[in-house]
RNA sequence: GCGGACAUGGCGUAAUCGGUAGCCGCGCCAGACUUAGGAUCUGGUUCCGCGAGGAGUGGGGGUUCGAGUCCCCCUGUCCGCACCA
């Protein structure tokens, strides 16, 4: 019988369908496991090899995990709300909610061909009104607490009310003013505040959707704005998002990555009064070197900066503020080691030593941190050195790294940062190491009243609306200019049909196009009103969420995702706790990764989700690249192409990308190649032992570069067990490498031998085989397999199957007792194959619902003669020796084993390898 | 600049606890079967050397009976952050 991948593939994937072998449903008393990987956004490119990776990885494990009894939730949707769906509905002229039904039909064609295990009857997609409901539900909620600093958690605004309304403010303030007031407690809020503006994309984004003053969709520029914003108060959570970390296992890496995001530093607060009336607030983290401050300096942005400066630098210090004001992020960023600056003319008073300090005003002082101002100590700080020597200002050294290595500060190239060291020139400090001198130094100021120890967070809130059509509307509409929740009863509030779609230059959201979208408050419901009269009928907020707003608590929602009365039942949540196991690339760990945090740990403190952390393990797939192949157009004739290998100087020639589809090995062909593209139809060759050698390249897969491995192909040419297999022996999961199909081949030969194996086997049912041999293999791959499985080693259990298929077909293996519970091993990494073959071998019910086979030891410990049987003509001992055995005890013993007298059939050894302890090798 | 990770044959990689370095696969070489091979099978393949033998895990040092693995320094590559006080 031929192995006919295709046909075997196809049916199992129908049968498995028909019979709903991956429905997953709470059953007690099962180990239960939650194995989730990141669902996708149905971009319009299609599945490339690069997507399957986690998937396959997560997959083998969920199987995996099922054969061994759990009872395991493995769930897949759609990420399909967001800009990069928006963009390409913008970009082929659709309507975003026809092209993203078509791209999710076309990613499930090709997630089913490739034979994963998901439950689909759990499938949810962000933009499904039934799904967006509890998005919307979560931000009303969001918006109805305040975090409660004292209990560390969310607590319902109605909380502070009643503990405001004891005081005289309270009571002194109108309603309006108490709105205001609220609002800047609550954890969903609005405010006016400065955001990452992008023109070209008509809206604001979030701080991880901007790399080095460019939108990460698209590359285009972002410049800061002053607007009014729904912002989640994400910095409430910083302290138990660094803590949290504690509890997971993560990478290291990921986990410094995110405490790197959140950048808790610890440090001072400092009142610096400027005259009798005004004092500002500055932070640092260098508290001890208070006295080493020669100017202060105000960002930009600072409140305090139109009232302090004098008459006489006005009009200096207007044109530099509005100057810095008017800048892109980008020329911002692209000028960092530009210092520009401007004195006010005013002067702050050091609290310790009563000093009388200029006042700058710099945009290397950022609005967002702290607040927005700090003391400058030019000796110990590289920025401030910088801007002192730029501006003349004097520098005083008061940290040295011995006690007496005191000098002239002016004979400096840089400042002395280190922490270590003793404070000098430091009034009652001096002489104390830098870490004392930092407690004195808080100790006194909070004696003084004037200053205290607080820690700050490079983390800012999260801007949570954005100018675009294609996201969740916000439950929200205006009365009297202040935002009111719809009734949860109301929800889901549905996006409405808008005639024109796309984003406005000027930050209109296009849902200002719905002709219907108002809020009638006494009837509830949104009105087919042009009127709006705001007396009964309101308007309704008309930006929409951003991406990760449905994509912050999806995996809560798979746990009981038809509920129509609850985000999801208690039991449920109760029932899987939260994802055990999270595949997903590293590029999400400053996005995703911390809103859905963040969105976990909310809905854990109103009594929803049950564990703090939503994510127990996290795998991080690494990235696959593409080969690029590429053809030598010669410069001095059009037409003709030069062989790789023939060319002299790469000056001569002009790279062009080649398809890699018709590319075989770096051979091109060259009869397709003319048919690729009319500008090739004439073209001639210069060939290197008749064929065409094409050059190659490591790019990132891209349509642009013609080097886009599809998985259908793969699929079509090899089967979907092949690339399942071959994915997964590229190397390890986590690691990032180029795709290359120069090795499918002897994964693909590996499957047509097992095929064989068990042909053998199905033809010969009478023939014996070395049982006791064929065991002893089985065991071994046993042992082998779930190890490997266990530490998510899947490359190396590929070898492990290869091996021992080598091994078993030497054997002639004829042991239905050792090939059955083989593809019981086989069947998370290769199902069809194994499914079929089990079924051949007389069995009725699934692979999928096999036991998964024990290992017995007895196979293992009498001898440790390694894989393969033959080691290279070596054989391996491990001997209990006692630990002081000498080499000639040690060989002895050897050669007195059973073993020995079998493999050495009474010849002297060549040679022995002695190693103490444990080690015996013997070179037969 | 700060933080993190990594570095092994021609290539992808393996070596799980500090104990044979190079498993498995690709590629390549030789052979078998074949009208043929881009099918299948067998053997070989770290490097130098005809050989005995020697060298060898980016470079240098250290710990150890023993280091790819642990420690220090350097070089290179990749990733994250980047005027965060």
């Amino acid at each position: 019988m031929e192995y006919n991948y295709n046909e075997i593939e196809s049916r199992w994937q129908k049968a498995w369908r028909e019979q709903g072998v991956y429905r997953t449903e709470e059953v007690e008393g099962r180990p239960h496991y939650y194995v989730l990987d990141m669902f996708p956004y149905p971009s319009g490119a299609g599945l490339h090899v690069g997507h399957p990776l986690g998937y396959i990885a997560s997959d083998i494990y969920s199987r995996y995990k099922r054969l061994r009894g759990y009872n395991v939730l493995h769930p897949m949707g759609y990420d399909a709300y967001g800009l990069p769906a928006e963009q390409y509905a913008i970009q082929t002229g659709q309507h975003p909610a026809i092209t993203t039904e078509q791209n999710i039909a076309r990613y499930r064609e090709q997630l089913d061909k490739i034979g994963f295990s998901f439950d689909w009857d759990r499938e949810v997609r962000t933009c499904d009104p039934q799904y967006y409901k509890w998005t919307q539900w979560t931000f009303i909620q969001l918006f109805n607490h305040y975090y409660d600093e004292e209990q560390r958690k969310a607590r319902p605004i109605s909380e502070l009310v009643s503990r405001l309304e004891g005081t005289e403010e309270w009571q002194r303030m109108t309603e309006g003013e108490r709105q205001d007031y609220l609002m800047g407690y609550r954890l969903a809020y609005l405010a006016d505040i400065p955001v990452n503006w992008c023109a070209e994309l008509g809206t604001v984004l979030a701080n991880d959707e901007v790399v080095g003053g460019l939108s990460v969709r698209g590359g285009h520029p972002v410049e800061r704005k002053l607007m009014r914003q729904w912002s989640l108060r994400i910095t409430a959570y910083a302290q138990r998002l660094v803590d949290g970390l504690e509890q997971v296992d993560w990478t290291d890496s990921l986990k410094e990555i995110q405490r790197n995001w959140i950048g808790r530093s610890e440090g001072a607060a400092v009142w610096f009064p400027v005259d009798d009336s005004q004092k500002f607030e500055i932070f640092t983290t260098r508290p001890d070197t208070i006295f080493g401050v020669t100017f202060m300096v105000l960002c930009p942005e600072h409140e305090m900066i139109s009232q302090i400066t004098t008459l006489e630098h006005r009009e200096e210090v207007e044109q530099y503020v509005a100057w810095a004001k008017n800048r892109s992020e980008r020329e911002r960023q692209a000028e960092v080691k530009k210092v520009s600056g401007v004195f006010t003319g005013a002067y702050a008073i050091n609290p310790l030593t009563e000093e009388k300090i200029p006042i700058w005003v710099s945009e290397y002082v950022l609005a967002g941190y702290g607040t927005g101002a700090i003391m400058a100590v030019p000796a110990h700080d590289s920025r401030d050195f910088a801007f002192a020597r730029h501006f003349g200002l004097p520098i005083r050294q008061v940290v040295a790294p011995e006690k007496d290595a005191v000098s002239d500060p002016a004979t400096w190239e840089e400042s002395l940062d280190s922490k270590t060291g003793y404070s000098v020139n430091s009034g009652f400090v001096s002489g104390m190491k830098v870490k004392d001198a930092m407690a004195a130094v808080i100790d006194k100021i909070e004696e003084m009243g004037i200053g205290h120890r607080t820690v700050n967070y490079r983390l800012r809130d999260a801007i949570f609306s954005r100018q675009r059509y294609w996201g969740e509307p916000f439950p929200v509409y205006y009365k009297e200019g202040r935002p009111q929740m719809l009734p949860e009863e109301c929800l889901p509030l549905e996006l409405p049909e808008v005639g024109d779609f796309k984003p406005t230059a000027t930050g209109e959201p296009p849902l200002g196009h719905a002709k219907v979208w108002a809020w009638d408050e006494q009837n509830r419901r949104v009105v087919e009103t042009e009127k709006i009269d705001n007396k009964t009928v309101f308007p309704l907020e008309l930006s929409t969420m951003p991406g990760f707003a449905g994509s912050s608590g999806y995996y809560l929602r798979y746990m009981d995702p038809r509920n129509d009365e609850a985000y999801f039942s208690k039991e449920a949540v109760g029932y899987w706790q939260n994802v055990d196991l999270y595949v997903g690339g590293a590029e999400h760990g400053t996005g995703h990764l911390i809103y859905a945090r963040f969105w976990n740990k909310f809905l854990f403190d109103i009594g929803l989700a049950v564990k703090d952390e939503p994510f127990q393990k996290l795998i991080n797939q690494g990235m696959i690249q593409g080969r690029s192949n590429f053809v030598y157009r010669s410069k001095q004739d059009n037409n003709l192409y030069i062989s790789k290998g023939l060319i002299k100087n790469m000056a001569d020639v002009t790279p062009i990308h080649v398809d890699i589809n018709i590319v075989d090995n770096d051979v091109l062909d060259l009869e397709r190649f003319k048919t690729w593209r009319p500008e090739f139809a004439e073209a001639r060759f210069e060939l290197e032992e008749g064929r065409y050698v094409c050059g190659w390249e490591i790019e990132k897969m891209s349509k642009s570069m013609f080097n886009v491995q599809n998985p259908d192909d793969l699929v079509a040419r090899y089967g979907a067990d092949t690339l399942r297999l071959y994915e997964m022996f590229l190397g390890p999961v986590e690691q990032a490498k180029p795709w290359d199909t120069g090795g499918i081949e002897g994964v693909h030969r590996f499957l047509k031998k097992l095929w064989k194996l068990y042909d053998y086997y199905l033809n010969n049912q009478n023939t014996q085989s070395n049982q006791n041999a064929d065991l002893k293999v089985l065991h071994q791959t046993i042992k082998k397999i779930t190890d490997d499985i266990e530490r998510f080693s899947f490359n190396t259990s590929v070898s492990t199957f290869m091996i021992c298929c080598n091994t078993l077909t030497d054997l002639r293996c004829a042991s239905p007792e050792v090939l059955k519970p083989l593809l019981v091993l086989l069947a998370p990494f290769a199902p069809h194959i194994a499914e079929e073959l089990w079924h051949r071998m007389g069995e009725t019910t699934s692979v999928c619902t096999a036991r998964w086979p024990e290992c017995d030891e007895q196979y293992l410990v009498e001898d440790t003669v390694k894989y393969p049987v033959q080691f290279n003509g070596k054989m391996r001992f491990t001997l209990d020796l006692p630990a002081a055995a000498t080499q000639q005890e040690a060989v002895e013993a050897v050669l007195a084993a059973p073993e020995s007298a079998k493999w050495l059939g009474g010849k002297e050894p060549k040679k022995v390898i002695f190693v103490p302890k444990k080690i015996i090798n013997i070179v037969c």
